[in-house]
DNA sequence: ACAGGGGTTGAAATCGCTTTCATGAAAATA
DNA sequence: TATTTTCATGAAAGCGATTTCAACCCCTGT
């Protein structure tokens, strides 16, 4: 009992017209006689006729498909750039071929390679590290490639992304000001340069502003979780700073649950600043101050951009920076 | 400066064979003398040939793409279905076009139009909810579907889930051996069977087997999220409930800290226990005592069975049943 | 030495649609 | 009315693979 699919020849022949004149009401094509669109219209209607999408992409060398690469769905940060990025591409029918990377560099330039094997008419990359090798193969895929909220220092591919090294120096300030002086820098690995170029570079600069010598003891790197946080915890406490910038808010939960279980209050003992202002900072006591990031727009305008570069327009600026802002929650102090 | 592409035909040339036989190594067809498949490769890899699976989906009438449609993105649960999925997609050579239906009827018939024109091999569909109209839409769609972590009452569609009913009556017995005879259940829309014809039911067996009266004033419908959660708190404490069971955890959450916030102590005022066990219910101080579901394993069967229906092979079972566990924390006083 | 086979190969049809190009009809111009 | 444009339409050539079928080659068995 397998379906049998109607064709478009199928519409031609019972419309009484060519494959082309159906083609071209499918289309929009304007140059159709109404009368004539409308007796295909009708044939289409009664066959319950849909256009195969690969065919269609097969001759027209585009599928309106894009890849979308991301470490880890259940990661909220990027799902949250996901969201975004899926809501413009339907607005502008193109679909989403959506593949984890779990952040690893081989597997980034297999599913890439795959995504290119499916004609994609382009991709979005989001990651926490750009290798030469990925970069090389950005360069080398015929399609377009946009990164979302994922760096790259080069500067060679399109992206966007806030300004990580002055939100964090921002809120390093903000610390600095209420008389902290023994601040640690809770990150994910430093090989990956939003961490070592970005983040650090904004901690640092924070530091020298106020002439407060940088100590690499109080930089840790970890992993992008809960538990990472809770692991980390007891480290921290033993260094005797009074105030941590975490690279995540996972991890800036787990910091601060295992704080206040091991007795060390959390503003009074310890402040907290994150960096993603995802659900999680607002679900745990005290809720977390972070950096605020338009994280659905930054998916939204990646897309936005990659529509353009695959309709083969010029973009606006190749690097787009969106605001950030810092929302102050319970895990700091008052400023004032 | 338009990339040149190498075709088949290209290889074929080059090697001095016909296109069948290289299609036959590419596709590692057995029938291929050794020293020829030696020479087709070298030429591949010379050319870095990479078959169009466009052209090939066309030919072969399989996109070794399978369509996966989920309320939200950003929806931890799902998300954590989603991943099971593309882990063994990946394994098994499929991709995922992913596309948000925000749990909407109308959206979800739509792009699953869009996801059959683009001939998935198979659909995953992930939902609060299933209406007529859907069922239809599977029925009559040429590529099978199966539901992940998504219930359908009429069992027509193969899917994969726990016993939600089984889960919340030993939930709530838990809470009842307690003491507690004021027990609230916090759901979704009733209108959805998942709460109205599981939970519910759940809860109501448990009630009736312990002989305490049902009563609908203690049963309230509200939104998966944070936000309705401590919308829905303060109503919850008028009922005089003191115990009370949640259908999501991030509702549950809103409902543990707006009741801490108000001078309701988690769990000696109320006991609260929820459904999914996602990190949120390690997160939130108390910790919440939660049914544990294995979400990825949940997506991950789906999809085992999605490939075995693709591959036209029997279902050794429609509707599989997955272990629940309940896991318990802070947010519940200890049971002995 | 010759028929029968199995293992390798290639020719060609096909998948369902887009798109160029040519053509006939209708409308506009002279 | 004759001629030029414009408009609608159809024929047919791809797009880049898979797949059927027939042909061929070389090895066995007798």
């Amino acid at each position: 009992m397998e379906k049998q699919t109607v064709t478009i020849y199928d519409v031609a022949r019972e419309a009484a017209v060519s494959m082309a004149t159906v083609s071209r009401v499918v289309n929009g094509n304007p140059n159709v006689k109404p009368a004539t669109r409308k007796k295909v219209l009708a044939v289409i209607e009664r066959l319950d006729y849909r256009p195969n999408a690969v065919a269609r992409g097969l001759a027209s060398k585009r599928s309106t498909t894009v890849g979308v690469i991301i470490p880890d769905v259940t990661n909220i940060y990027f799902a949250s750039l996901a969201r975004g990025i899926d809501d413009i591409a339907m607005m502008y029918k193109y679909n989403i071929i959506l593949t984890n990377s779990d952040d690893a560099g081989e597997q980034e330039v297999n599913v890439l390679n795959t995504l290119m094997a499916k004609q994609v008419d382009g991709v979005i990359f989001m990651g926490n590290h750009i290798d030469d090798k990925l970069r090389a193969e950005f360069k080398r895929a015929k399609a377009p490639v946009v990164l979302a909220g994922t760096v790259d220092p080069e500067g060679d591919t399109p992206s966007v992304n806030i300004d990580y090294a002055a939100a964090v120096e921002e809120a390093v300030t903000n610390l600095i000001k209420r008389g902290h002086e023994k601040i640690a820098l809770a990150l994910g690995p430093l090989s990956q340069s939003i961490n070592a170029e970005y983040r650090l570079t904004g901690y640092k600069r924070a530091l020298s502003k106020a002439k407060i010598a940088y100590d690499d003891k109080l930089v840790y790197e970890a992993g992008y979780s809960y538990d990472a946080g809770t692991k980390l915890q007891p480290v921290i406490a033993d260094s005797g700073a009074t105030a941590v910038f975490v690279g995540d808010d996972e991890m800036a939960a787990g910091i601060i649950n295992a704080s206040m279980e091991s007795g060390i209050d959390v503003p009074n003992d310890l402040e907290v600043i994150t960096s993603n202002d995802t659900i999680v900072t607002q679900i745990t006591r005290p809720a977390i101050t972070s950096i605020t990031q338009p994280l659905y727009d930054i998916g939204a305008v990646a897309m936005r951009m990659l529509t353009k570069l695959m309709n083969d327009k010029e973009l606006d600026e190749k690097t787009v920076t969106l605001p950030y802002g810092i929302v102050r929650r319970a895990s700091t102090k008052d400023a004032d």
